[in-house]
DNA sequence: CTATAAATATACAGACTTGTATGACTATGC
DNA sequence: GCATAGTCATACAAGTCTGTATATTTATAG
């Protein structure tokens, strides 16, 4: 039941927005009562905070899978950090990061949904980092945060532009930054 | 009066998000009527347009004059342009690149809200891409490109973090990649 | 001074928002 | 068979949202 909730309002939110879409809509596409939802979820909020660590997570979680199932060598993990970015853009439903859009809708600092965005931010900016560490990066913090930034900017530029140079420009830089911080 | 109208608008959207500004709380804060704000923009739709337009051209130019006064070579424009984002973001009001943050206020492509946040994107870029141009690069779409990811993904990441070690590893990530375009 | 235009306050319509209250229904465990 | 827990539909409260209607006041121009 949480769960066709969760996937309910995670759609929802990724197609029209978290403040645009209001409960009943919710409601409505989970095919449940608005009771039930309001037994599992104090408020709108928790359940937008669920629903955003949910997706940020998940797609941590799937390519931190999707690198060990293709290569076990550090390196190459790093290397083909873009390839798998680019085939999760191609699923027409990835909904870019979720914690960046998550920040640009609840813009104040003291809202819980900003906070939230915050952390997750930083723990893949972190998870990065490892990934950096582990290749054997002399700076892992520099390149982690690098990489970062360069994947955030990529998705959010593919989202707008629909360009499929923009994953082949983002891959080339970083393999530079890569090979930069690697001597 | 329609200056006060988008200042108005222009500082609520940056600190509150655009859908959760209404049209009261604009009049309210700019000291008006609400039919005056109806008599000059036909819907908040319009006025939406308007404020991401302005505020996104806006600091192009900004940053295109804080360019052109600083140095008259185009090789060191592109080199100091992290001095001026940083310049930018230091401003507790700059709010981010605006485009980024109505596009994910707007996720639907048929919205006008979305359309013009894709434009003011390309034109963003395009400027970049100019710039590199104008130094000498060989290949400036490439860099161009890759330098506006860059720049989108530290303002974000420096909004949500808030660590000056941020624009410090961005910079430092744009001075390879342009060594690298160089040669 | 007067005529025209713009800005004002107040009120309102109608739709939408989150969250609750109520009571009936259904499925599971014993 | 029966109790208990979860889910259901419906209605509602209280507030907000965008946009409009109306009538009054202010400011500008000739």
């Amino acid at each position: 039941m949480r769960e066709r909730i969760l996937t309910a309002a995670s759609e929802l939110f990724q197609a029209r927005g978290i403040n645009a879409t209001g409960v009943d809509t919710i409601v409505a596409e989970a095919g449940i009562a608005k009771m039930t939802l309001y037994k599992h979820f104090r408020t709108k909020e928790d359940l937008v905070l669920e629903v955003v660590a949910r997706r940020s997570r998940g797609f941590s979680e799937w390519l931190a899978a999707r690198l060990e199932k293709s290569s076990s060598d550090s390196s190459e993990k790093l290397r083909r950090l873009f390839d798998y970015i680019e085939e999760w853009l191609a699923d027409p439903q990835c909904g870019g990061l979720p914690f960046l859009k998550a920040s640009a809708e609840f813009p104040q600092q003291d809202s819980p949904v900003y906070r939230l965005s915050a952390e997750l931010s930083r723990e893949f900016r972190d998870y990065i980092t490892g990934l950096a560490r582990e290749a054997g990066i002399r700076t892992p913090e520099a390149l982690g945060l690098q990489l970062a930034m360069l994947i955030e900017g990529a998705v959010l530029s593919e989202q707008l532009s629909k360009d499929p140079e923009v994953l082949e420009h983002a891959r080339q830089a970083a393999h530079i930054l890569i090979e930069s911080a690697r001597r």
